[in-house]
DNA sequence: GGCCGGTGTGGTTACGTTCCCACAAGCTCG
DNA sequence: CGAGCTTGTGGGAACGTAACCACACCGGCC
């Protein structure tokens, strides 16, 4: 063995580097630069200045094994690119800086499976805590089974009882289709998903019931639900107005609202003149166009941090602590796409 | 010591355990179920049947840990929230899901301090590479001193040589303000970012060229250039306005292009009548509205999946790799938003 | 018949960190 | 004046995995 080394940087700098140009034992070390443990002033000044100068990095690998937990947080939507999930992402990222915890973002295209293999790489990182838009049952039975918290934000799923963050979307649904019930409207169309979301479900339920209170008939002929990402959305869409000749067009939610907006324009039929429509969900173009579109908004920032907040609190807590769903409340904002019926 | 244990799922099952319960050493264990290294088929479904049984999911950090490499690799984009970004990281995490990659999300709202923040956290997971939208100089330094593989997108930024894809900002700027003097416009606004960034820079230069090569002598007063996340980003706009008297407004990036439109709708000024406008970044709003605005397309997801690409090249290339430099193509979009100048 | 290569398995070590324990010095206080 | 505390430090054992090495067996081949 010579006293040649590799003095490049693909040798990390450890613990024990430090340690060792400064003069004290690696147990030492690791105290002055977590903060946990005596360490005189002196000692700890000497340890932070030559892990400052040597550019230490503590191998959050290392410290994960050990510690048997990691600060990182995952959190799983169902579409990247949706306003909605992006704001709801930013929500909880906002809180977890805050708390400094890691957010390790995901995105499973509302695939169950593709959810439980994204899930599985959080058990595998020893992840303490997840916050997910679930779509498949397995995912956070999984992540239960391996002691991880989970909260469920948006939509709720899990037949375990867990953590969750909702909007009250019955009233929701029943104050969007109470305003066009009030314009006049009786042909009352509602757009949904394919699903067995409790998002969807609820909206659907605040639209009935909207309904029974006016004494109208419900028609199963005016209710679409389209499975997620189908490539035959908008021919759907153009089925419903062909066979039902709805007045009012309730979409619940905002990828549904923009395919309903594109395919009345595209028939040249004016709103409100001939169809009224009401949104899920408020995104900017959503005021942009002319008109602009009606629509129940959501606090969707405030569903993320909620949903972070929950999180943060059930990891200090434990799990004998009762779980705690919230329930936050739309709003409705009449805007220019709803009006009286034709005739 | 006594024969009583814990039998719940708090202890998380290991590889000894497997191999405890099969009958066979952890080697041969690890050896099963990671694929490499000689294991008779009879004993490797007995294992693999076993891990199954007992739900055993490797600890990643373990995994990390002793590779000194992990299967993570860091995305950090400057806002989470905007369009072109949630594209661009979906690009991304398509080309590293198939390869069998993780991809871990932050956004650093342009600021060089959060960027920083999360690459140290880059580094402390030892991830092998990260792909990165720069704003500081700094990140991509720590990066590669710790032997990190970095592809800058979109802009570039590192002082040392990396791999970058990014798309040929000068055509587009060229094109679109080539377009607008092909209508007869002569006092031609640019809406820039007040950032050291190639992309604003390359859109300025393209705009430069146009008016060179007409003959139209450039006016500093028609270029405004805006700081990321100003408060009174409209207000400037509206300073333009007053002061340069422009008929046409270029908006180098899809945020900007959505502040000029509500200004100029704000004020009652019709497009294209009394200021045609372009924008740079095409997002879905800009043909829901009326007219549909003239944009400068650029492949968003394709740029995330190239710069995927390329890190991935470099991760199984290694460092002796020379640098590429992958520049795509826009491509500009004539929507009615853009006419001949008023009088 | 000894040697070699392929096949299959187990023991051991190391990755970098934290934390428990031991220990030592300098106090105070009964 | 020694027991008990506080302050401070170092030794060493984990955490769970992968990789290196040793070894053992079996066939064929010179």
């Amino acid at each position: 063995m010579t006293a040649i080394e590799d003095p490049g940087p693909l040798r990390p700098v450890t613990l024990a580097d430090i340690a060792r140009e400064a003069g004290t034992s690696a147990s030492t070390a690791s105290r002055a630069l977590s903060g946990r443990g005596y360490v005189s002033d002196s000692v700890r000044d000497r340890l932070l200045a030559v892990a400052d100068r040597l550019g230490y990095v503590p191998n959050a690998s290392a410290q994960t094994l050990k510690q048997r937990t990691s600060r990182v947080v995952g959190v799983v939507v169902s579409a990247l690119d949706n306003q909605f999930y992006a704001g709801l992402a930013a929500g909880v990222e906002q809180v977890l800086r805050e708390a400094n915890y890691q957010m390790v973002l995901l995105g499973d295209n509302s695939d169950a499976a593709e959810e439980l293999a994204g899930v599985r790489t959080f058990v595998a990182m020893r992840t303490p805590g997840v916050i997910m838009t679930p779509v498949g049952a397995e995912a956070s039975r999984l992540l239960l089974s391996h002691g991880a918290a989970v909260v469920e934000v948006d939509r709720r799923l899990s037949s375990a009882p867990c953590d969750a963050v909702v909007i009250d979307n019955e009233r929701g649904g029943r104050e969007a289709t109470m305003h066009l019930i009030g314009l006049g409207h009786r042909r009352i169309a509602l757009l949904g998903v394919a699903t067995e979301w409790t998002t969807d479900a609820g909206r659907l339920k605040g639209y009935r019931t909207a309904l029974r209170n006016a004494r109208i008939p419900f028609d199963k002929r005016l209710v679409v639900r389209i499975p997620v990402r189908a490539p035959d959305t908008e021919a759907r869409i153009e089925a419903l107005l062909d066979t039902a000749a709805p007045t009012a067009v309730f979409a619940a939610n905002n990828a549904l609202a923009e395919q309903a907006w594109r395919v009345l324009r595209r028939r040249g039929l004016r709103i409100p003149g001939d169809v009224s429509l009401v949104g899920f969900d408020d995104v900017p173009w959503m005021e942009m166009v002319e008109p602009q579109i009606t629509v129940v908004d959501q606090p969707t920032i405030e569903l993320g941090r909620s949903a972070a907040r929950l999180l943060l609190r059930r990891l200090h807590g434990g799990p004998s602590l009762a779980p705690e769903v919230d329930v936050l409340q739309p709003r409705l904002l009449v805007r220019g796409s709803t009006g009286a019926p034709p005739g």
